[in-house]
DNA sequence: ATTTTTCTACGAAAAAATTCGTAGAAAAAT
DNA sequence: ATTTTTCTACGAATTTTTTCGTAGAAAAAT
């Protein structure tokens, strides 16, 4: 998968969300969206249209014709494009170190109980592992 | 602060990690550093100039002269420029959702007992906080 | 003393990513 | 029926980031 570009992730986020759109249909919520507050200007309908089609040529997206107009979906997964960008991330900021990373996030941010149960979960089960290759 | 490019990224690694040095010096290690292999040329000297240049004019960096040469010094403390960067890539990527970023990273990625150990101290740490919020 | 090497500064080319204008066709509104 | 709106496609302008060529000065080598 290649990697997407800033504007490309904030489309599939919609994608994702809503599924099947048409270029209008992520226009508009591009632009409502909580992560535009506080940009001066709007985003063209054209330049939503052009990335989504950036989009088609690379194969981030798919598309079916539906009348007059393309109904885009997202062509790749939320998780493996999360995961690629996370690797990406890790090697780039933190030279590799993902529990660097790790530790520093925990420290920023807050949790709620059912996320910090997930994590001692995975925990453990790490720890099941590093006992089993000694 | 402002957030470093990629580039810009790489050459403070060297800075953090070796401390003042000049252009000369950074350009070696960016063409040796592991990051770069299987890339196909090399960086070229007055590139890594013109970058830290750049950076300097960004404030990035400090720099002192030292006979005819300049000595770089990173400006921005490696905590808080990883936290910066953090902080976006949480954003663009999970959406503000640290905890899930948290999770897929321990999913794909080992580590040593050491590392657990300090992740369950802060696990602990924020279940106690939270205790107390309720 | 001359040549070669090693720096910096500067500007501009190249590459990557984002933005938009225009044209043309289909659909909707009048 | 005509006008207006709503789409797509395309190309190009803009912006950001990366890369490098050239000139000139200082230092080192010959």
């Amino acid at each position: 998968m290649q990697k997407p570009t800033e504007s490309e992730l904030n489309i599939l986020h919609i994608l994702w969300e809503k599924g099947a759109s048409n270029v209008r249909e992520v226009n508009e919520v591009l632009n409502e969206s909580a992560v535009r507050q506080g940009k001066s200007a709007e985003i063209g309908y054209t330049t939503t249209l052009k990335i989504m089609q950036i989009m088609f040529e690379k194969g981030l997206v798919t598309r079916e014709e539906d009348g007059r107009t393309h109904r885009y979906s997202a062509a790749v997964k939320e998780q493996d494009t999360k995961g690629l960008l996370l690797q990406n991330f890790v090697e780039s900021t933190f030279r590799g170190a993902a529990m660097d990373l790790v530790i520093q996030a925990l420290g920023d941010h807050t949790a709620n109980q059912d996320e910090l149960d997930k994590i001692k979960a995975l925990i453990a089960e790490m720890e099941k592992n590093n006992d089993k290759a000694t």
